[in-house]
RNA sequence: GCGGCUCUGGUGAAGUGGUUAACACGUCGGAUUGUGGCUCCGAUAUGCGUGGGUUCGAUUCCCACGAGUCGCCCCA
């Protein structure tokens, strides 16, 4: 018990953290190139802003979130997703004020009390941007771009886009309310899920993996005919914005959100090979978040993804890449004089920037050179009697065995790339 | 939260109601005393997820719990 990590937790060991570190890199880099800036939120915050943010019904508000009180009596959350903070520090900083359209990243861990599977824990990571401020739908167009070119840009294939559009508050309660009047004649037909949903969430029994394959399915209404000027022209507009980019979408007017927020723009890429987690990423236009959660009418845009999941994929196309190479110089001793003049070259080497290591267990020249030569080090620095009385080292390069005695003042010219 | 499957050393695994619990990789040590990657030799699970039960006896049978995995659900 004590040995392990809590359900649904992960160790990111040594041999892991270099992936992780190289797709942060590229999730940077890219965020850059399209302009958006990185925030750092706290990792908890007043369980309200969750309530609120998120909406309450939802499965990740009612039966999901990491919930205590601290010790000053405060109802506390342990973040199970970014937008709701990124929009409360955005109103509480007044980030708004200098300019028009606010454009924030984030990288970090999140968490749901989920059943934990392949693709699915209960602390995972995601990385998002949101860009608060701008109706226009462009902007729509360019989250979803970033998206795209970054999964693809990763070399991942059978990448699939679905978009729709949710309306507004404007015109969803008339699309609900059909759906409600179409499926209640339906009622019986029903899963169970769908039947409670019927009250509660009628648009999401459209995505029901059981009802979803009916037949009645096919004559649900659809959201276009429903769908207000505004948000029918806003969904044109995203959906000829992406065409002009050349990206492949399918229109998938089943596909909901299961966050309240979402208004308009919904979409979500989907990775298959995944399995039942293929959900890579997500997201959407929330234009009525910023006001639920007390700041001005203010539209929003933005996504998640989540990066386990886009680790996962890529590992299963082998995009992954190769270890980064090790340290240069191995130092090996053999005398207990040896070993403080080996010390000694250590720190000196890198004092001046040259990665060095040493075997301190005290074995064998022979033994230390098989670590050295494990280690992967390029370069076998090995010092013994005969070079501590003259003052030098033999270099034994281990990639060509070639190996020679210079001054000790020289290793770190020779060791140098 | 629900259902299926799985659980043997650092790893991949074989196996049985009573065995010294195979084999391979890895790790450590050694092959005449200052040198690696090849080869050879040796060592490496009083233990078979945890706790109960059945039994003369259980790693092998049963139950519970736990963890993993797949699906449902949910979502990234």
């Amino acid at each position: 018990m004590l040995t392990n990590a809590p359900r649904g937790t992960k160790d990111i060991l040594p041999s892991q953290a270099s992936n992780w570190q190289w797709l942060e890199n590229k999730i940077r880099k890219l965020c850059r190139l399209y302009g958006y800036e990185e925030i750092r939120t706290p990792t908890f915050e007043h369980t309200e802003l969750f309530q609120r943010g998120i909406g309450e019904g939802t499965d990740v508000v009612d039966k999901e979130m990491y919930t205590f009180t601290d010790r000053g009596d405060r109802s506390i959350t342990l973040r199970p997703e970014n937008t709701a903070s990124v929009v409360r520090a955005y109103l509480q900083n007044k980030l708004y004020a200098n300019t028009g359209l606010v454009k924030l990243f984030y990288i970090g861990s999140m968490f749901r009390y989920d059943r934990p599977q392949a693709g699915r824990l209960r602390e995972f990571h995601q990385f998002g941007v949101e860009a608060l401020g701008e109706k226009n739908p462009a902007v729509d167009a360019e989250i979803i771009l970033l998206a795209w070119d970054f999964l693809k840009g990763l070399g991942l294939d059978d990448l699939k886009l679905k978009i729709n559009t949710v309306g507004c508050p404007a015109c969803r309660p008339i699309f609900r309310r059909k759906l409600t009047e179409y499926f209640t004649e339906e009622a019986d037909e029903l899963c169970g899920d769908c039947r409670r949903r019927l009250e509660k969430n009628p648009l999401r029994i459209l995505d029901c993996k059981i009802d979803g394959l009916k037949d009645f399915m096919d004559d649900a209404p659809k959201i276009e005919t429903c769908l207000c000027d505004e948000c029918r022209e806003h969904f044109n507009d995203v959906k000829k914005f992406l065409t002009a980019a050349g990206v492949d979408f399918v229109i998938d007017n089943r596909l909901v959100r299961g966050l309240d927020y979402y208004t308009k723009t919904a979409f979500e890429i989907q990775y298959a090979p995944l399995g039942a987690q293929s959900a890579v990423a997500g997201g959407g236009r929330y234009d009525g978040l910023i006001r639920e959660i007390g700041g001005t009418d203010t539209p929003a845009v933005g996504f998640a993804a989540g990066l386990e999941r886009i680790l996962l994929a890529l590992e299963l196309q082998g995009l992954l890449p190769a270890q980064d190479k090790k340290i240069t110089a191995f130092m090996v001793a053999s005398g207990s004089e040896a070993e403080t003049y080996a010390f000694n070259l250590l720190t000196d080497l890198r004092r001046k920037n040259i990665s060095a290591t040493m075997d301190f267990g005290k074995k064998s020249m022979k033994a230390q050179m098989k670590s050295a030569a494990k280690s992967g080090a390029k370069f076998a620095l090995i010092i013994g009697d005969d070079e501590v009385a003259t003052s030098t080292v033999t270099i034994k390069n281990l990639e060509t065995a070639a190996q020679e005695k210079v001054p000790v003042a020289e290793v770190p010219d020779k060791v140098r790339d």
